[in-house]
DNA sequence: TCTGCGTGAGAAAACGGTTTCCTAAGGAGG
DNA sequence: CCTCCTTAGGAAACCGTTTTCTCACGCAGA
């Protein structure tokens, strides 16, 4: 199949189905005027040579490169990651490779990355983040190839993309109301979060202003201070927790063990995020709302894309649904009685 | 600085420089032979314009992309993201950009994303994954490209870069020793790892035949149960476990607080893979060995650099060594060797 | 028979650089 | 004054494709 010597040209796919050049490359395209007949014979040739085109060739003329450029401050990855496998998944049968970019919170070393994607002339970039109301710390105005934002904020009238926390924050108080939990309170993070506004308040309004959100910080420990402060005093305790995160739900987990509050006979918990690693590993394993950011991953790839191609596609911001991934701490239909003691999690 | 309109080429730099862009190209590349004047003049020009050559152009004929390939089936990404900063921390000076391409454990995929990179006639590719004793469902001998095997087993002969896991157990122990601690037990994962076998012989080799080894799953839950075998009964109980990673770790130190066991006043603990996430979000914070990665990624991508240069690189198995960080659970001088990290912006 | 037209296929010009010659000018030596 | 050598700089080939343009041919209509 594959010639074992240099790499296959065009040249030598012409010569053995003895055409040109030119009608080669037609026939392989599926382009331009040939009889059926010669068409299929290049077509053979091109396959019993093994033949691939030379990206780089057909990208100097075509003026495309079939690369795109993901670029992100997310140095961990945690959103990162399954924003890339979503983009990644929705380019790859499209012959677009992507590449990643990790730029701390440094403008220089963004600048430097972003020249060497632009030299590369990629066919446009996917800025991504940690934090959704955080812009990167590069200019991505005035860039000669298309820009999408996923879960990340971007200029005036450029395509961004997030998930829908209100609409996911929603999902998760009701199905606590749905469960019977009559005093569900909300643990989240700092309020300086643009997406914890919006957890709270979407909170708010399923619950009816009864509410009372705590602000801390995106911690274990905060989760664990919290469960302090509501169950240290007497009177009426809730009945059921709604997290910014999940560490913060981890933590009020544990500090509910603690305290010998079970859960979720006595107190039901929904996280945020879907942190397998968190979520799974959280006895009882935690319900938590799903981002879905592969999906934000594979919608802006696709986005770019066709920016790419000069399709036009409408600006603004387009909010992705996020789903609830029903777990035991909720007390949900999953697997509710708590018979297996040491739940047996894939191991690595 | 930079011309707004079409991209400015060398074309437009030597027209402005009044030279050829035969000079333009030599001037730029500080190659062929002029005055000081001249190349000074073109170099000006260039500055002046903002002139970024079209690197296809430039890598058609020099037959280097300046573009290097990691794939990894680590679809999580916990290991290979570390690797992925590293290699990138490396190249990025160089002007090599990195595609990243996470196959699954899917041969067709891995065939597809190999195809694509190939295609793109990338400098070097770099083997990864989430397990050192396993390979990549992807062929990846007789490629026309080098190839580097960092964190993941590679073809005979070839150039492979892990972390040196002896040599990180045997530090772990003996901190442990040297803080006093007599009965260390070792926790572990499944046997038919690679890196637990060796961790478990470098932790028999400090402690002398005496030790005791658990081997079990990768699971918070194992250490839990590990704490409940090794506490079940009556008798002389350890004074410290050395766990096989973070994970276990933290069951470990849970259980014993559960138990009303106090780390690291009683027992000692220690993990392995420095996954700050978990580590530095346990109560106490865990001591841990960390295995580099970033550093197996730095010297995988000088060595795939080299290989591409046609640099002459010595083939085999490459041992670098691991670095354990200190924190609270084994009752060590803390604070001090903790390293600032990325911990605080964890967060959303 | 002549004109016109559709059709298959090839020649050659791109694309934007790099690299290999080649040339013209100037200086040194005889 | 003539030859030879050195040197700065340019013309053109090249990388491997795609794309445009041209051409020859055969057939239909007049």
């Amino acid at each position: 199949m594959n010639a074992g010597g240099g790499r296959v040209r065009i040249y030598d796919v012409a010569r053995l189905a003895e055409v040109s050049v030119a009608t080669a490359s037609k026939a392989l395209n599926d382009t331009g005027r040939m009889t059926e007949e010669t068409r299929n014979r290049v077509k053979a040739a091109a396959t019993e040579l093994g033949f691939r085109p030379n990206a780089m060739a057909r990208g100097l003329i075509q003026k495309r490169s079939f690369t795109i450029g993901l670029l992100t401050n997310d140095t961990y990855g945690r959103f990162t990651l399954p924003v890339m496998a979503g983009i990644s998944a929705a380019l790859v049968d499209r012959g677009v490779s992507v590449f990643l970019c990790g730029i701390e919170d440094d403008p220089a070393l963004g600048r430097v990355h972003l020249d060497a994607m632009l030299d590369k002339q990629v066919d446009g970039i996917i800025a991504s983040g940690k934090r959704i109301d955080r812009r990167l710390p590069v200019d991505l105005s005035d860039l000669p190839v298309p820009v999408v934002y996923a879960f990340t904020e971007g200029q005036e009238g450029s395509v961004t993309l997030v998930s829908d926390d209100f609409q996911g924050s929603t999902e998760a108080v009701e199905h606590l109301l749905a469960h019977d939990r009559k005093r569900v309170v909300h643990v989240t993070g700092p309020e300086t979060f643009a997406s914890v506004r919006e957890r709270a308040s979407a909170y708010r309004a399923v619950i009816g202003g009864e509410g009372r959100v705590l602000y801390g910080t995106w911690s274990e420990s905060w989760g664990h201070e919290a469960v302090a402060e509501l169950w240290g005093t007497d009177g009426e305790h809730p009945d059921a927790v709604f997290c910014g995160n999940d560490q913060i739900a981890r933590g009020v987990v544990d500090a509910l063990r603690e305290r010998g509050i079970k859960v979720p006979e006595s107190v039901s918990v929904v996280g945020f995020d879907n942190w397998e690693i968190v979520a799974s590993q959280t006895r009882p394993p935690l319900t938590s709302v799903d981002m879905n950011l592969e999906a934000i991953g594979r919608e802006a790839g696709r986005l770019v894309l066709e920016l790419a191609e000069g399709k036009p596609v409408e600006p603004g911001v387009r909010k992705l649904p996020c789903r609830l991934v029903i777990r035991q701490s909720s007390g949900g239909d999953a697997a509710v009685t708590e018979r297996r003691g040491g739940l047996a999690t894939a191991a690595d």
